[in-house]
DNA sequence: TGATTTAATTTGATTTTCAAATTAAAACTG
DNA sequence: CAGTTTTAATTTGAAAATCAAATTAAATCA
């Protein structure tokens, strides 16, 4: 139950060099407290298995004595791709074995609920779309991280329900698996843009961090030690759907006074919609743009408006303020591609926060805003096959397959 | 940085010999995932370092074979003491190495706030109190768990502040050691609760879990993946100071809306006392008995109160339902020593929260209520010690000190 | 050119672990 | 009751992982 520490030198060294990219030897000994010796015989095996590469000379060449060889992950040494199923569309990417990134696509899905075999064979698809332009095919991935809303056990690959799929309690890590004949690896995409800012991102330096997303709901990514914390019932963490007011504002949920009725879109129009700002008279076409339109008002000076968003941004900072009164993390990561949600992320509601928390001699958690495009679904899918292939790397090398 | 992995086999047998206390190797080795040869190997060192002693058959006697031999931790082998540093005394227990309970004391201190000596003085002479009685002396300590109120480095035993302490930032942990001359463990309340849960009480069989405390505030312990989490500045859980309320009332940390100025005592009575049935009008000296009779009256049909009660359930209910929403633990466990806070506890407010979280197919936390008396924040302090003792005692193996 | 300095490797154990074979201790069995 | 069966624990012999100390390697400095 327990597991085996079996390989633990290989796993600890190997995951160092990943997170210290150009390193020496020497400083892996000093960080992993592993003693040079060690670090000697296992970066070799290393290197003959082809896992990590030796770097010419570093920057500074001014130093006495020898000079310390750099070590790096070999990215040559796997290929994996990340996918993100969003609500009509794949977003795909391809990654070497060190994390760069080689390729990316997107690809629209024929429907926004597919049942099982459509999907994967729709994902199959994209793949080969993507990769058949580099003379590459599936068969040359070592793994596939993919990404799906919904409740997913990532135990076992199962997902439990989903809204981009019309079955339930599917397996699907084994379903790609057989179709693409290659390791899957599935998660609930909460879990991704966590996995994205650890791997790629502002999380990089923290051990314990929170990443919060606004995008047309309120969406939050837990680590802890480390690792991504999934909570034992896998359903992800439901920052949106914390409440901030007794019998408050109707949430898309059913329940009443969630984080999101008060900050996301449809809370923010349905507010316009009831005033002389009304959401009629907000000029638009679509959702986005009429949200557009209020914040417009809002900064050009108008009172309703103003009050509008001030009191999302304040409900915003309260639920934060909550998470670091609960939580104490190093670091908060507010990541987001729309600038539309720009309000909430304003200097007064980082300030906001600050005042509803715990005050203690410490200073209080840093908040960072983070504004990435679409993209960072997918990369974060390729984290997690990353992670995964690089832990049957270190497992076929204890077998000794060389 | 990482730390050796080396011993891992004696700290993980002793802790799985710990949990599932009588148990046959058989069933270590299949538990751990540690061979039988290892198993053996390893709990025979155990046992002639006196820290495990084998059990005479357990109950089933008919099996076929050659009958399994029990395995236990062996009390004699540590004794530890148990210290929560309260507001006006201090609770002391005795115990075994196997958490038999030996002994308990209190002593009530000369005064709330002391200087850093007098207080170690008074911890001294109240260890002494508690030993003498047996024929022991604080030299048979093998270790001091001591739990104070305030803001704890876990990691370097110092208490930036606390209410029972005049100074600050101060090594409590190295002038326990140096006083005492027994090694120190010492950490902040808030955790002490979360630490008996864990080591004798409901979370003896959860790996993820959460306690909340209702005294004269709120507290809260987090345990995740087996482990105490303390947050990154070490100040606990602050679920007292959650807010649940956009400006809401006024709490006694000086901030608005925290969701200790609905459930407290001194917030039930603050309502109490602007209505017909005033605080003035509930009989009784103490704030004690004015909320006994504010209960009653709740209970007697008065509407007033019964408003007032009813409010502080819900307030209750959401912030529990929030901690399920970001956190998805296995368990709640309510903890409380005083029954007048049976309000909080009642059907109402458990359901409450169920209404509250976000609904999946998998069943809800299970939120249990355990009522338990002032030892128990005692009783957490010694098992910080086990913990640190068990520790040292592997450590010791390692060095080959027999 | 040799001394100095620092990094990496080799050497020769020691420690930890395990699979397979063996022994131990019981209950059945005819 | 002697032999068989069954299950638990131990022994055996070897492999794997790790380390401290000694050595070698590759640079600069004087």
């Amino acid at each position: 139950m327990i597991g085996q520490q079996r390989s633990f030198g290989r796993r600890v060294l190997l995951a160092a060099i990943r997170q210290n990219s150009p390193i020496a030897r020497i400083d892996l000994s000093e960080q992993t407290g592993i003693s040079r010796a060690t670090v000697t015989t296992v970066t070799a095996e290393l290197i003959r298995a082809g896992l990590v590469e030796e770097v010419a000379a570093q920057g500074t060449e001014m130093a006495r004595g020898r000079p310390r060889v750099d070590l790096k992950i070999r990215g040559a040494a796997h290929l994996v791709a990340g996918i993100k199923i969003a609500n009509s569309s794949l977003s795909l990417v391809l990654m070497d074995f060190e994390g760069n990134q080689l390729a990316e696509h997107s690809h629209v899905l024929s429907k926004t609920t597919l049942g099982t075999e459509a999907l994967v064979e729709e994902l199959a698809g994209a793949l080969g779309d993507m990769l058949t332009p580099l003379g590459k095919s599936v068969s040359d991935l070592s793994g596939v991280g993919v990404g799906i809303a919904g409740i997913v056990d990532v135990q076992q690959g199962l997902v439990h329900w989903s809204p981009s799929l019309s079955d339930r309690n599917i397996n699907l890590r084994s379903a790609i698996d057989t179709a693409l004949g290659v390791p899957a690896f599935v998660d609930n995409d909460a879990n991704l843009v966590a996995m994205a800012e650890k791997s790629f991102g502002l999380g990089r330096e923290a051990t314990d961090f929170i990443v919060v997303t606004i995008e047309s709901g309120v969406g939050m990514g837990i680590v802890i030690n480390n690792e991504i914390y999934r909570g034992t019932r896998g359903c992800g963490a439901e920052f949106g759907h914390t409440k901030v007011h007794l019998d408050g504002a109707l949430c898309r949920c059913g329940q009443r006074g969630c984080l999101e009725a008060y900050v996301a879109d449809y809370a923010l129009l349905r507010e316009a919609s009831v005033t002389h700002a009304g959401a009629g008279a907000l000029t638009g076409e679509t959702d986005e743009q009429r949200i557009e339109a209020l914040l417009q008002r809002a900064h050009d000076g108008d009172p309703v408006a103003g009050n509008i968003v001030l009191r999302a941004g304040r409900m915003f900072a309260m639920g934060l303020a909550n998470i670091v009164n609960i939580f104490d993390p190093q670091l908060i990561v507010l990541a987001g591609e729309r600038m539309q949600s720009n309000h909430l992320y304003a200097e007064e509601v980082i300030a906001g926060i600050k005042d509803s928390i715990v005050q203690v001699d410490q200073s209080p958690p840093e908040v960072v805003i983070h504004r990435w495009g679409d993209l960072m679904w997918a990369k974060g899918a390729a984290a997690y096959a990353l992670e995964g292939v690089e832990e049957m790397a270190v497992e076929a090398l204890r077998a000794g397959e060389i």
